[in-house]
Formats: C-alpha cells, sequence, structure tokens
RNA sequence: GGCGCGGUAGCUCAGGUGGUUAGAGCGUUGGAUUCAUAACCCAAAGGUCGGGGGUUCAACUCCCCCCCGCGCUACCA
C-alpha cells in the first residue's frame, strides 16, 4: 500500500452483452470507476482506463436462439447499445473494447499457451452430455431437465430460473437437449484445468497477508471464504462453438471457458489501445489524453511494470474472478502484474426489491437516457450518493428527485445562478474586484482550500459516496457565504465591498467546477463555459484566485431543474407496468414433457397417505422428516419443505405420495417414497390432497 | 447447517488501531431572509448504536452466545 506507482491502469468490469445493462451495474463498477479515473487524469496521473464488451459464453447463443437470430447479430446489437449508453453517461474509457476482436483472440490463447507450455493446466477427462442427434456436446445452459431442488420442469443446466438455485446438469430429473428435445447422453471429453489448491499458499500471502488492511472488507472477506472452503481446480476450456478456440491440436470443437477470456479482454483492450494510437486509426480507442509516441509494446508497461497500480472496479458478483481466479492465471505465467485493490461494490436494489432485467424490476441505462435525455449527471450524482460501498443499498426514484430538487438544484445550482445573477446585476456580468479581506471572506477562502484535499483523499480511499457529499459541502460554503454577507443589502451603500464578495463567491464556482468534473463532467463543463475558465489542473481548485478579476462571463443557463412530481409518479407506474408484463410473459406454463406409455404410467404406485408426524431435521434447512400412514404401513419420509411449511402445518393432512420409489438414504435416514407437490409460479409448494377425505393407502390412477 | 458481509435517528447512510454531551443528508418543527428554480441560511426535536453476557478505569468500536437480512455452500427421490 505504501509501495509508490509510476502509473495506473483502471479496468471496470466488462459488460456481458446479452442483453441491457441497468443502473445497478452503474452504481457497481462504472461510476465509481470513472470518478476515480478522472480524478486521476486532474491530478495528471499517468492512467489508462480500460473496459469493453464480454461476448463469449453459452448464454450469447442463448440469447440468439430467444431473439431468433445469430451469436454475432446478439453482440453486435448490445455492443451498440451499451457503449453508446455509456457515452451519453459520460464513462470516459480510453478504450472500450470487444471480446469478439482478433487481438482478443490472439491474446487469449498467448496466454493460454504460456500455462499449457509451463505444464501449469491439468488435462481431465470427464463425462458430460451429448446431443447424439445434434452430434454437439451441451453446454450446461442447453440442457433442461426438472429442478430437484424446487421441482420446476424446465430448469436449465445451470440454475434454475424459478427457484435461483445453482446447478448442474448433472443434477437435474430427466434432462432433455433443448436442441433436439431428446434425451442426452453421457459422454466423455477431455479439457484443462488450472488447479488454482496449487496457488493456495501466495494466495494466502498475496490477499489474506498482504492486503488485510487496505482492501474492503466485503471484498477480502469473500476471498477468505473461497481460500478456506478449500480451491478445486477449475475447468479453462468448454466444449461449446461459441467462443475462443483452445489452440491446441487435440481440441478440435473446444473453446476457452468464457471466464478465462473475458478478464484478459483488459489486456486485450489495452493492446489494441496502443496498436490503434500507434497507427493513428483509432476504431474503439478513445484515448482521453495524449498518450504521446505510443508504441505497440506499451501496453506491457500496464500490465507488467510492476510499478504500475492495478485497480479492478466490479460488482460484488464478480470477486471471485477478479481476487482468485484471474490473479492465478496472472501470477501462473510470471510475466503479469496482479490487481493492488479490488474495491467492488455490492448491489443497489430498486424500490424494495432486487434489480433484475429479465423480471422486468430495472432501470436500463438506454431507458433512463430516452426519458432523461439531458440528465446523465444527475443519475451519476443519485447513484453516486447512494452507492453501496459497504453493503446494499437502495435506489427510490423519490429519492432520485429529492437529490436533484433538494441538492443539484437549491444547493449546487442554486449557489451558481445567485453569484451569477448578482454579477449580472451589479458588474455588468465581469467578474469584480477582490478588494480589502474581512474576517468572513478569510474564513471562506480558508474553507476553500481545504476542500479539494478532502475530496481527494475520499476518492483515493475509495470512498466516493463521502467525496460527493464534501463537494456538495462545497457549494454550501458558498451559499453560507452569501447568506452572511448580504451583498444584494450592501448594494445600495458599498459596491467596493459587494465586489469583493461577489469576486470571492465566483472563485469558490470556479474552484467547484474543477473538483466537480469527477463527478458531474457534464455540469462541469457548462460551468466552466459559464466562468469562462479553461480546464485546470486538480492543484489549482481551491486557490483564490482562478478568475482574474475584469473577465467577463458567458450565458447563465440553470445547471439543474427541478423534477416534478408526476414524472416520478409515471416512472414509478412504468416499472410496475413492466414487471407485470414480464411476469406474463416470462411465466407460460412448463411445457409437456415426451409421450409415455401407459404401461410407464402404471410403473408408478402413487396414493394418499396422512401425515401423522413431522419434524425438523437438525442441521437441515430444507428438510422435514414425516411419518406417513400409506394404508401399507407407516413409513418414514424425507422431504424437503421445510422452507413452506411448519412441521405442524403438515401433522394430519392427507397427501400425495409415490409409494414404490426405491429407499434412499438422506442426512443418515432412509427416506421410502416421496411426497408429491404442486410447485406454483412463485416457486412456493402446495400439498396435493384429495378433495374429500379418503382412506389412507387410497390408490391413485 | 457451514463460511462471509451487514443490522446505528422517520428514511438513505458515515462512524482507522476502544476515550469528553454518537454524526451527515433528506424528512419534521421553529426562526431569519428575499440575490436566487418558495430556493438559501440558522436552530431544535428525534437514537436502550439488533438482543444478552464478558474484558476494561472506559465499548457503537474488542471477545462469546442468540435473533434478523443478504450472498456463497450442503441436505431436497
Amino acid at each position: 500500500m505504501t509501495k509508490s506507482f509510476k502509473r495506473y491502469t483502471v479496468t471496470a468490469a466488462l459488460p456481458y452483452a446479452n442483453g441491457p445493462k441497468h443502473i445497478g451495474h452503474l452504481a457497481g463498477a462504472y461510476i465509481p470507476s470513472d470518478v476515480y479515473v478522472r480524478y486521476l487524469r486532474l491530478t495528471g496521473q499517468d492512467v489508462i482506463f480500460v473496459c469493453g464488451s464480454d461476448e463469449h459464453g453459452t448464454a450469447i447463443p442463448n440469447q440468439a436462439l430467444k431473439e431468433n437470430t445469430t451469436p454475432r447479430a446478439i453482440i453486435d446489437k448490445y455492443d451498440d447499445l451499451i457503449r453508446t449508453c455509456f457515452e451519453h453517461l459520460g464513462m470516459s474509457f480510453d478504450i472500450y473494447h470487444r471480446t469478439s476482436e482478433p487481438i482478443h483472440h490472439q491474446t487469449s490463447q498467448e496466454i493460454f499457451l504460456s500455462l499449457y507450455n509451463k505444464g501449469l493446466l491439468t488435462e481431465e477427462s470427464s463425462e458430460q452430455y451429448f446431443d447424439p442427434e445434434a452430434n454437439v456436446f451441451l453446454a450446461d445452459r442447453y440442457i433442461v431437465g426438472t429442478c430437484p431442488k424446487c421441482g420446476h420442469t424446465n430448469a436449465y443446466g445451470d440454475q434454475c430460473e424459478k427457484c435461483g438455485s445453482t446447478l448442474s446438469p448433472r443434477e437435474l430429473i430427466n434432462p432433455r437437449s433443448t436442441l433436439s428435445g431428446k434425451s442426452p447422453v453421457l459422454k466423455l471429453t477431455k479439457h484443462w484445468y488450472l488447479p488454482l489448491e496449487n496457488y493456495e499458499p501466495w494466495l494466502r500471502e498475496w490477499i489474506l497477508k498482504s492486503h488485510q488492511e487496505d482492501w474492503k472488507p466485503n471484498v477480502y472477506g469473500q476471498c477468505k471464504s473461497w481460500i478456506e472452503a478449500g480451491l478445486q481446480p477449475r475447468a479453462m476450456t468448454r466444449d461449446l462453438d461459441w467462443g475462443i478456440k483452445v489452440p491446441l491440436k487435440e481440441a478440435e470443437g473446444k473453446v476457452l471457458y468464457v471466464w478465462f477470456d473475458a478478464p484478459i479482454g483488459y489486456i486485450s483492450a489495452t493492446r489494441a489501445l496502443f496498436e490503434e494510437v500507434h497507427s493513428g486509426q483509432l476504431k474503439f480507442a478513445t484515448p482521453r489524453r495524449d498518450l504521446g509516441k505510443a508504441s505497440k509494446d506499451d501496453w506491457k508497461k500496464y500490465w507488467q511494470g510492476s510499478d504500475t497500480r492495478l485497480i479492478h472496479f466490479i460488482g460484488k458478483d464478480n470477486i471471485v474472478f477478479h481476487c482468485i481466479i484471474f490473479p492465478v492465471m496472472l501470477h501462473a505465467t510470471g510475466e503479469y502484474i496482479v490487481p493492488d485493490n479490488v474495491p467492488a461494490n455490492e448491489f443497489m436494489n430498486l424500490e424494495g426489491d432486487k434489480m433484475s432485467t429479465s423480471r422486468g424490476w430495472s432501470i436500463e441505462m438506454h431507458e433512463y437516457l430516452a426519458d432523461f435525455p439531458d440528465k446523465p449527471d444527475v443519475l451519476r450524482y443519485a447513484l453516486l450518493t447512494n452507492l453501496p460501498e459497504a453493503k446494499d443499498s437502495e435506489f427510490t426514484w423519490k429519492d432520485f428527485q429529492a437529490k436533484n430538487n433538494n441538492e443539484l438544484v437549491a444547493i449546487l445550482g442554486n449557489f451558481i445562478n445567485r453569484a451569477v445573477v448578482l454579477t449580472q446585476k451589479y458588474f455588468e456580468n465581469k467578474v469584480p474586484l477582490q478588494k480589502n479581506l474581512q474576517a468572513v471572506d478569510k474564513k471562506a477562502l480558508e474553507e476553500l482550500s481545504q476542500y479539494p484535499a478532502k475530496i481527494a483523499a475520499s476518492i483515493e480511499t475509495f470512498r466516493f459516496r463521502e467525496a460527493t457529499a464534501n463537494l456538495m459541502d462545497l457549494a454550501r460554503v458558498g451559499n453560507k457565504y452569501l447568506a452572511e454577507t448580504e451583498p444584494w443589502k450592501l448594494a445600495k451603500t458599498d459596491l467596493n465591498r459587494v465586489g469583493t464578495i461577489l469576486n470571492i463567491a465566483l472563485q469558490i464556482a470556479a474552484s467547484l467546477s474543477v473538483v466537480c468534473e469527477p463527478f458531474l463532467p457534464f455540469t462541469a463543463r457548462k460551468l466552466k463555459d459559464m466562468l469562462g475558465v479553461g480546464e485546470l489542473p486538480w492543484e489549482q481548485a481551491g486557490q483564490p484566485d482562478l478568475l482574474r478579476a475584469g473577465s467577463a462571463l458567458y450565458d447563465a443557463p440553470l445547471l439543474f431543474e427541478k423534477i416534478e412530481d408526476a414524472v416520478i409518479e409515471a416512472q414509478i407506474k412504468k416499472l410496475l407496468d413492466t414487471k407485470r408484463t414480464m411476469e406474463l410473459a416470462s411465466q407460460p406454463a412448463a411445457p409437456a414433457k415426451t409421450e409415455i406409455s401407459f404401461d410407464d404410467f402404471s410403473k408408478l404406485d402413487v396414493r394418499i397417505g396422512t401425515i401423522l408426524k413431522a419434524e425438523r431435521v437438525d442441521k437441515s434447512k430444507k428438510l422435514l422428516k414425516l411419518q406417513v400412514d400409506t394404508g401399507l404401513d407407516v413409513r418414514t419420509v424425507m422431504s424437503g419443505i421445510a422452507e413452506h411449511f411448519s412441521p405442524d402445518q403438515v401433522e394430519g393432512k392427507q397427501v400425495t405420495i409415490l409409494v414404490n420409489l426405491a429407499p434412499r438414504k438422506i442426512m443418515g435416514v432412509e427416506s421410502q417414497g416421496m411426497i408429491l407437490m404442486a410447485t406454483d409460479k412463485d416457486g412456493s409448494l402446495k400439498l396435493i390432497s384429495p378433495g374429500e377425505q379418503v382412506s389412507p393407502g387410497s390408490v391413485i390412477s
């Protein structure tokens, strides 16, 4: 931490190009990283800021199927959408690249080969599901079946969207291929693994020991949890036809695992940045400062120089990849540096519920921009003041309105407007002279001089909320100064004095135009234009003489405008409407299973039984141990319903039971049968009882 | 169940290595003011710092137990 660095490489999580991105993503990674980088640039640091679209992985072809198009069309569409939104929100990347670019394929393959040639990857063959009809291995996402956790009949092989559980394809009951609809078969396939466990001592030393102090508790804690749980080999390749080819002859039809190639995208983007600057042909690069005579190899300084400080900005869902897997990859090559900090944020909720594009409960970037095209800074501010830095936070439209009306308009906009209007009124819109200073003036200037350092200290320690609050406090200093000096009263008697006061007020405004740039870049631009100041470095902020007496002020439009209640109400209504639409659209009844014969059916012995006794199972959250009168006998059945029913809710109830299911031991107890349940749309379980009381053992047919 | 992160004013959140009357913004109430987008400025009310033990001269801050929320993970035939 005390180490001194010559340059910075700052990355923001590569957004996955399978759909639009919402304001939670902005709050997690993009806004903080942009503030950080803009600040570094103002202080003259050598920094590059890289990002780009993550365009591989199984979800892309999956989304293509959903939209009835090609993977290429999907990534082009969402790359364009996300790229445009970022631009309109003021994200100041030096390059926004794409992982589908050839240079990224090359970089990823080089790093894979570097690990392979050093003998650091292990090869392992395992049985994976294969669709003999389509003649391909099935990615997790292409296998559907019954969720073993909630019984949802259309769960994906990696996740059940009904109950949210993470799954592996082998766990699915009655797996089916989504390509052919047939049952897949298990087939042997070889993959390359990175044995993370070999790096445990290094990870302990690097993270647990040397970053205990400077990494955020939420990040450090999660790393610790992973390391102590025991690391395992992680597959670096997949059987898939969408992605980066594994550069080995024996790996026909295999690609690099998307989580192997995605973070390498940062490196590829950096390479592309310097290649484009070097060649003078900018395609993805938008360098924000003069990179001088860039050479093609300059990227190496930013990824291999031990005097480079690497910072990854991500959301909490990415911690394990950015703190464990990717660093191990980089470290193992022996050539790359590892991150000095990973200031991951938690999640931002929305109006009391988790944000989710698929559930329609979100504010998508492009929708916000469509509805508030001239207000990117208002969103930046509302998010900045409520970033989930230490814990999940919450965005509400009402809060958004309050932040705009009570702070941006009433404090910051109002102060600027007061200073400028008074200057127009008494001094023909020219900066008046600063004459003899009184105590109140000195106090204001003294306070002014403190703020830039205060704000800087907060930014440097990744406390962006605090930094933003300090920014607004500086505007408060200005308002207070005007309230104390009351220049509108003195104007009748002492215009010299008024001039001094307004000069100081305008100096505060000038400093504001500098220090607000990282947070509110569009506002900073307007304010600088208004005051006629150019681009000033951070170190000049806080000085009492940024504006020269006699210099003219320019047009002074209002920086912010009030947002009326009706606008906010409309947004809330829109949110609720979208959610309802999505619920209806995304929840058709599960499709019918494949046909069976009557003989198949008659193999099942389903009956009505009565639950005589139910008890919780020690050390289990989901299991109830039931004694069921089946008419034939009284038997023990273990049932995963404890999260839906308490024991006394089910005791005495008649239920449907599959009695001829092979017994199996669960949590050390033999379970003899299975209670059948209906799973409702919301994932809740319902008992299936006869319409009227029947004798235990009644056969269902 | 295990591991991790949280539980601080009505709301959203701050509170390195324990130390005088626990903070900010918003909201509420009162005052002052009119240059300003009825904005600004001042002041007040409001908290058993999740609960209970313990260490200490002293704990929101350290230790133990419990409760609640979130995440990962295991049991679900």
